[in-house]
DNA sequence: GCTAAATGTTGAT
DNA sequence: TCAACCTTTAGCT
């Protein structure tokens, strides 16, 4: 599930939930982070934080929990009462009413206000915040040679964007992702980065990717069905949605990219 | 019951 | 460029 979506929305859910002055019940059933529970057992949550695919749970002190979700990391809030923990469950928290499990994080650790500085600095522009500085992306891609499909999975140049979010904005707008970063224009990086912010934030509204418009999808209602969600995102060999091309797909960065050879021909 | 794949990152080669 | 790692689930047998 994560791209930047998932994890700006646990910021805010598990803020709403957890947050606030009363002690938060935090454990690691597994052992992992039994350490760092065991010192914010009881401790209010106090803020929360999400910069990409990054999250930051405050604590009193300056401390911070920051979790990574990796590729198959989840952390669902569920209702109380909270069932015996089962599996390799890394963190729990619970209160009187919810309790949220996370499970296969790649990272899940106690830190300081340095150390979240220098996680914030190696960071990219995150379409998802106030803060975010698009100008300094199109200053890394309108400098590099690399292909723009290779630049948009670059955590220090756009922050939050992952295999689908990449593959799909770049269908949306048309663009190869052998495309060079420095032969992309302005006024196109600047209609990627507005249709990026929208696409996550209506992410973070939903908690899921929908990237069609409703005219491309074979059942045109507003809420797509799984099967019509994206444009080429894992549809190696179906036709396009626009041109009946099939999908094409080979490995870009370690990761699959899909792509419509015709309509992204340049 | 087994295997492969998955919306990711890091560190070695 | 590649393997390793975090864990669950879908799709086989």
């Amino acid at each position: 599930m994560p791209e930047g979506h998932t994890t700006h929305r646990l910021a805010r859910d598990l803020r709403s939930t957890f947050g606030g002055g009363t002690g938060v019940g935090v454990s690691s059933p597994q052992g992992r982070f039994a350490a760092a529970a065991g010192e914010l057992d009881g401790q209010p949550l106090e803020r929360t934080d999400a910069h990409g695919k990054h999250l930051f749970l405050g604590f009193p002190a300056r401390r911070w929990v920051h979790v990574h979700l990796g590729l198959y990391g989840k952390f669902p809030i569920e209702p109380a009462p909270a069932p015996p923990p089962r599996g390799a469950l890394r963190l729990r928290l619970e209160n009187a009413t919810h309790y949220a499990d996370l499970r296969g994080p790649i990272a899940c650790e106690l830190i300081g206000p340095a150390e979240k500085a220098v996680i914030h600095a190696r960071l990219g522009a995150d379409p998802l915040r106030r803060d975010a500085h698009p100008e300094l992306a199109w200053m890394r891609l309108s400098r590099s040679r690399v292909a723009v499909g290779a630049l948009l999975m670059d955590q220090s140049v756009v922050a939050g964007i992952g295999n689908v979010f990449r593959a799909e904005v770049l269908f949306r707008h048309r663009l190869s992702p052998f495309r060079p970063g420095h032969q992309v224009t302005l006024e196109e990086w600047e209609a990627v980065w507005v249709d990026l912010r929208a696409l996550l934030r209506a992410g973070v509204r939903t908690k899921r990717i929908v990237t069609t418009l409703p005219e491309h999808r074979r059942r045109r209602s507003g809420t797509a069905s799984p099967e019509d969600s994206f444009y080429v995102y894992r549809r190696t060999g179906e036709p396009c949605r626009v041109c009946g091309t099939p999908v094409q797909t080979m490995t870009m960065v370690g990761r699959n990219l899909f792509w419509c050879p015709t309509c992204q021909a340049t």
